[in-house]
DNA sequence: TCGATCTATCGACGAATGTCAATGGGTGTG
DNA sequence: CACACCCATTGACATTCGTCGATAGATCGA
């Protein structure tokens, strides 16, 4: 069977459920770091904010007013959820775009199903 | 008895998904601080252990040497997952059992399906 | 009653986090 | 070229967090 090169952070390979055995330190790592990133509300907010944008994308200056905070605010909060996997991030011109990476949504949804 | 933290509201009854259309401020609160308990690597291990026993409950004596870390330590663990929701206590004797509710992580893992 | 056991709370400490204003680095436009 | 625009980085600050030792509270057994 082929195996598509993903990237380092693909959640797709790295996450046993939570509650079927025990993890070791290293899942139990790499899932806290996931979850870390979306322990703080304005990021669950920008993510909902760019899942609802009309092409399922979108850049700072759309975020920025939503959530009512600094642009570097926003700015440091992306950087978070890109770390994590959550979002990737794409410069097209003056522009960076923001998309949500549906498959670490899916592979943590997955880790907390019983 | 004062109830220090209130716990999250009921999880079950919060239905939005992170992808499915803005949230607002309130929703994006409650999610994010499950997930934030969530977001501490000895917390997601300790989930674990717990979901991982005979009886799928266990108590602070039986997590404190798997984890590594001193008992106060992981009292204070304990109690943050109790307040998200994700842990339920219950005073036996001289032991405090825990247990897993698997409605919230359902509902967690819901919140995150694309 | 006394002592042993299990757990929670307190006080303290360094580390990490969220926020902003100021600044720097690219990118397109006049 | 010079300027405006979008974004990331830096430095600073107050707050929160993770951890521990010491201690207090509760429960059981002798």
């Amino acid at each position: 069977m082929p195996t598509p090169t993903l990237p380092v952070a693909d959640a797709t390979a790295c996450c046993s459920t939570v509650t079927g055995g025990v993890l070791d330190a290293d899942e139990a790592g790499r899932l806290a770091r996931m979850f870390k990133a979306l322990g703080d509300p304005t990021r669950v907010r920008l993510l909902s904010l760019i899942a609802a944008q009309p092409e399922r994308e979108a850049c700072i200056c759309d975020l920025t007013e939503p959530v009512g905070l600094a642009q570097p605010t926003v700015s440091h909060h992306m950087k978070q959820l890109v770390d994590a996997g959550l979002v990737v991030r794409e410069q097209r011109g003056r522009w960076a775009f923001y998309r949500v990476v549906d498959e670490t949504l899916a592979a943590l949804s997955g880790a907390l199903e019983p």
